[in-house]
DNA sequence: AACTATTTATAAGA
DNA sequence: TTCTTATAAATAGTT
């Protein structure tokens, strides 16, 4: 526009082109920074280059990203949505399957069974007995587990007790005899043959009334274990 | 720029401050164009004017989410990372949820027991006995409705039946009588009474062995009702 | 929306 | 890149 008229058509000579883009391109900045402050409108200008060079103008009064969000409100369009889709559908699925599994503890809880119908409570009733049985079983090896420990236990201890008395016969027999060094080992252990004991009787015990009341109170001697 | 020069302050006349807006967008778009076609470069202009209505420019070249993901990318930066950081935490919440849902459904079905305590364990078996409690005792109320249901169907049965004993008396009286005309309803009925029947009786059975078994079989006669 | 006097932008050259 | 400057283009104010 000046020293000549041009075409607008793509400019070959590469610095030339360089050149106009640099120089159009602060031309176009001033204009849209008079604009905004003319019109009091707000402007984001965005340049790339043929040399991937990237160009920005901001108007003073906003920022890219609230002016995108406008742009996208405005447009009725979300650019993103494709970088949402996954994850809203990842979201929706595990909701789901949320849902489900809530709804499937509540009715082990023996609530929401509206709309089970007779055939589903029965595989219900019939799923938890097995469960119940498989806790029971599971607890009860859980407690011969510690019986058989305790047992050990109290072997070692008797046996700890009978090497005691041994040696107390040699003093007896020979006062000289040098001090036992592990007495106290003995000490250690002797808290637990009571508790094992105790133990043993009550897994001796046939099963309790509670096992079939549904009370389930039939552990509850364990507090003494701890 | 023309007929005077201006200050570049906001035009305080409303109506001249559109008029310019307009104007001058126009001439902001034009030198855009023009950068794109001689310049070979990709330009992205938005603009939001004070009364809100939204104008944008983009080169024939390319797209504005595709310039925007360019820029995003050029300026190492992710505008929209806020959307996505809820989104994030809110799948990660739901899932940690499902897993403990899975876990505690697990526990229940008797498995993954290991990491529980003895107490832990006793009180999952009296929570299972009480909803087993809760689930039966819904079943029974299911049962106990179903025969009321059917126990009103037998009644008006029986009234219908006894309506055609008397119509029939009423007939050989009198062999002018009309016909009866509800007498289709009485076919419609008479296959209930049996099946009413027989699930009374298993009402009023005691409790099956079944229930105490774990077999879970308390339920299986509930086939004769579909 | 059109006109046009004037300002502004800028192409080409340095 | 920047400066210069002749000239094209944009536009403020008016109609």
């Amino acid at each position: 526009m000046a020293r000549g008229k041009i075409q607008i058509k793509k400019i070959e000579n590469q610095t030339n082109r360089q050149v106009t883009y640099s120089k159009r391109r602060n031309g176009l900045f001033k204009k849209a920074h008079e604009l905004t402050v003319l019109c009091d409108a707000k402007v984001s200008i965005i340049m790339l280059s043929t040399t991937h060079k990237l160009h920005e103008f901001i108007s003073p009064t906003t920022t890219t990203k609230q002016l995108m969000d406008q742009y996208q409100k405005a447009l009725g369009v979300d650019l993103w949505s494709s970088h949402y889709e996954k994850m809203q559908e990842q979201l929706k699925k595990l909701k789901e399957v949320n849902k489900n599994l809530r709804r499937e503890i509540r009715q082990r809880l023996g609530e929401g069974l509206n709309d089970l119908s007779f055939d589903e409570m029965h595989n219900l009733t019939h799923e938890i007995d097995e469960s119940l049985r498989a806790i029971r079983e599971r607890k009860i090896k859980a407690i011969s587990n510690q019986i058989d420990t305790l047992k050990k236990k109290v072997k070692s201890a008797n046996d700890i007790h009978r090497n005691l008395l041994l040696e107390l016969d040699a003093r007896q027999e020979d006062p000289h005899y040098g001090l036992v060094e592990n007495a106290g080992d003995y000490h250690s252990l002797i808290g637990f043959p009571i508790g094992g004991h105790h133990l043993l009787a009550l897994f001796l015990q046939p099963n309790q009334p509670s096992f079939h009341s549904g009370g389930g109170s039939d552990l509850t001697t364990f507090a003494l274990l701890e």
